[in-house]
DNA sequence: CCCGGAATATTAGCCAGACTAAGTTAGTTG
DNA sequence: CAACTAACTTAGTCTGGCTAATATTCCGGG
C-alpha cells in the first residue's frame, strides 16, 4: 500500500471518519464541550493571550472571545491584563477551572485506556509505533 | 508504553487533538462542509432512509432532517418515498450531488496523499500497519 | 509632540450543526 | 377500531464558527 499514496489516502480517510464519529459519540453529554476542554488545556501551564489561544486552536479571534466569555461566566477562567501592553488581555485558569480540567481529563483518559485495553499487545505496539507518524502528518503544509 | 495504558491513552489523546485540528484547518472554505460530504458519502450506493442516516452519523433525527433540507435545497439530494411504508422518507443523490461528492472526494484524497508523500517509506509502512488497529478502536463499547 | 498606521480585542450579525420537546402521519396490535 | 408505536418534521435553543465594524493602545516618522 505504501507505494500507492492514493489508495492509502483512501484508507486513512475512512479511519479518520471513524475516529471523528468515535469522538462525537464519546463526547456527548460531558460536563464541558470538547472545545472548552481543549481551551482549558491550553491554560494549564499559565496565563495566555487571546491571540495565542486563537491561533493555537485554529479559530479567529472573535470566536475565541466568545468561548472565553462563556468559560469566564462559568467561573472556569479569569481575564487579566498585561502590565507591559494595555491592549492584550490574558486568560488564566481559576481553581475551579483547574479542577474541572483535571476531572474531565481523567474521564477521557480512562475511556481511551479502556478502549486500548481491548486491543492485543501486538496491536498496541503497532499503534504506539504509529503515533509519532500521525503527529507528524500535515505538520508543514503551508498552503491552505 | 504498551504496558501503561494510561500513558498511552495520553499520547493517543494528543494525537487525536492534532488530527482534529488538521481536519478543521483543511476543511475551511470547502464547497461542502465535512458533515454534508459525509452524508453524501452515505448515499453513494443507493437511497437511504432518514433513520439510517441519523444513526450512521451519530446524530438525532431532527439534525439529519435539517441537513437533508439544505442538501435538497442545494439540489444535491432528492427525497423519495418507500412504497411499502408511507411513513419513511428516502433520500438519494442527484446527478449533481454525485458529481459534487466525487469532486470533493478527489480533492480530499489528493490533499491527504500529499501529506502522506511527505513521509518516509518506513513511516508509511508503520502507518499502514496501524490503520486496521485504529479502525478497531472503540468498536464495541456498548456503554456510553 | 503628535498623527497615522499597525496590533489587540470586542461587539454585532450571520450561518451550520447539534439537542430536546412537541406535533403529524401512518402502520400495528390487542 | 382504539390505542400504541414508529418515522419524520417543526419549533426553539445552544455551541461554535465566520466576517465586518469598532474601540483602544502602541509605535514610528515628521
Amino acid at each position: 500500500m505504501r507505494d500507492d499514496p492514493t489508495q492509502m489516502a483512501e484508507q486513512v480517510s475512512k479511519v479518520l471518519r471513524h475516529l471523528v464519529l468515535l469522538l462525537r459519540r464519546s463526547s456527548a453529554g460531558q460536563p464541558v464541550t470538547t472545545q472548552q476542554y481543549a481551551v482549558l488545556g491550553s491554560l494549564e501551564h499559565g496565563p495566555r493571550r487571546m491571540t495565542e489561544l486563537a491561533e493555537e486552536h485554529a479559530v479567529q479571534l472573535p470566536t475565541m472571545t466568545v468561548q472565553i466569555n462563556r468559560l469566564e461566566y462559568a467561573g472556569l477562567v479569569a481575564r487579566g491584563s498585561d502590565p507591559a501592553d494595555a491592549r492584550v488581555r490574558t486568560v488564566e485558569l481559576t481553581g475551579e477551572g483547574r479542577d474541572r480540567l483535571h476531572a474531565v481529563r481523567r474521564a477521557r483518559i480512562a475511556r481511551l485506556a479502556q478502549d486500548l485495553a481491548a486491543l492485543t499487545d501486538d496491536e498496541r505496539d503497532v499503534l504506539a509505533a504509529a503515533l509519532p507518524v500521525l503527529a507528524k502528518l500535515g505538520i508543514d503544509r503551508t498552503t491552505q
